[in-house]
DNA sequence: CGTCCTATTGACAAATCTCAATGTCTGTGG
DNA sequence: CCACAGACATTGAGATTTGTCAATAGGACG
């Protein structure tokens, strides 16, 4: 039963929201229907053509680069609501691979008619550029982190930005599940997974967060973003 | 002597690449006259609102973030083509504060005007959208770099990087500046300024590079790459 | 030529990685 | 429903890397 984009529960952040209502049904023509993946099942591999872009409507996604070694290097991760596939539109080709977490709900989007569309929609294009410069503006948020701290403030950043993203606001969620593993976040935030683990045992110790299994608690988010100790003073400033 | 954009050097890779050549002398009106600056000279300041954006001439910027502690937090060099100050469009405050490293030539871009132009120029908006997600790949790059665990690894993808940048091209070029303190440098890469030294020595010994001061010479390219450890395959690939 | 600032080097402390062992969860098949 | 195997997570101990503090060396600039 495939949804309207304008019915969509991610419509008002999402595409359609760059269109006048009575436009959005061109929008329908381009987004494939909202497709269930199971999940650890890839959605595009490293190197093959661009063609579309993929929005997460529930569930979660990883990205990753496979080195020369072997290993997986990850690259993002991806909730209901975000995009994936933007950083792989100029070279027309994917750059990393993509793959569930969880069973997911996606969109597919074609870039072509996309892009096409954006010839007669200027709204759209406006949109597409907040879009790119809010994924610049957090990608620097966490490039930050990652130059600076030590294994407890990366990982402190990433429950809070987790947070965030989970609640699809600019409030914290206290309550969320993480969809990845331990070594994917490892492998994220440029720790051992073992390191990671013991970051995490360390807020549980603090008493910043419970934790049971996946399922985080956040106890105490001052507590937490003292240890994050990323400088988000443009975003406290703005909310 | 203000210069027309059409006769810019960066013609070719910069805005006016979007338009066509009768159209050029539009861009004229929105874009500043190349300026001058002196080095350390301050160009915007971290939370002031978001008016223009900067284009490298030549010259070299650093941008940062002063966290709680006082300290600065390096995220970006800017090398001449570069458009500095993307990150900060959606919220309309800059991001971070952006500082001359050296004695610089910018062109000023004011960015309410660029929008407008963009109306009545779709291909500028192409023009955008690809040079966003050019920086989201090559962040991601370095992200990838970042979550790397050596410093000889990080230092030497940044140098490959710095070396691919300063050619303006896909080529690695050989010789070239750095314009930026060890300092900078550590700061950008989460390392201690000392360790940022010690890394270069490795490097040198290694044979990777000569170094005369802020001179680099890369003499093994291939010994480099083996030392970043970066997977670079779809650079290989489309080059 | 001398001063100031930056870069390098050394020694020790602190954090992280690696390897190994143990504990826990999940899904499968009896 | 339970038992079990395999994957994932946690914890421990020693090796390695990096951070910190301090001393020295080297360039830039007046």
């Amino acid at each position: 039963m495939p949804e309207d984009c304008k019915d969509c529960s991610l419509a008002n952040t999402c595409i359609p929201s760059a269109f006048a209502e009575h436009n959005i049904h061109k929008l329908d023509k381009i987004v494939s229907p909202t497709k269930q993946y199971p999940r650890h099942r890839n959605i595009y591999h490293q190197g093959s053509n661009f063609q579309a872009l993929y929005i997460v409507k529930s569930g979660a996604l990883k990205t990753y680069i496979t080195n020369s070694k072997g290993d997986e290097n990850i690259t993002g991760f991806y909730m209901p609501g975000d995009i994936v596939g933007l950083e792989s539109i100029s070279k027309r080709r994917y750059l990393n691979t993509a793959k569930t977490l969880t069973d997911s709900r996606l969109c597919r989007v074609n870039y072509q008619e996309l892009a096409e569309l954006r010839k007669y929609t200027p709204a759209l294009s406006d949109w597409a550029i907040n879009l790119f410069s809010l994924s610049l503006a957090s990608g620097q948020d966490f490039f930050n982190c990652l130059s600076q701290h030590t294994a407890v403030a990366r990982l402190a950043t990433f429950l809070l930005t987790l947070s965030k993203r989970t609640s699809r606001s600019d409030q914290y969620q206290l309550d969320f599940q993480l969809p990845m593993s331990r070594q994917d976040i490892g492998s994220y935030l440029g720790l051992a997974n073992e390191t990671t683990s013991r970051a995490f045992t360390k807020l549980v110790d603090k008493n910043c967060i419970h934790k049971m299994n996946k399922e985080i608690h956040i106890v105490d988010l001052e507590a937490l973003q003292e240890c994050s100790n990323l400088t988000m003073e443009h975003s406290k400033k703005s909310y």
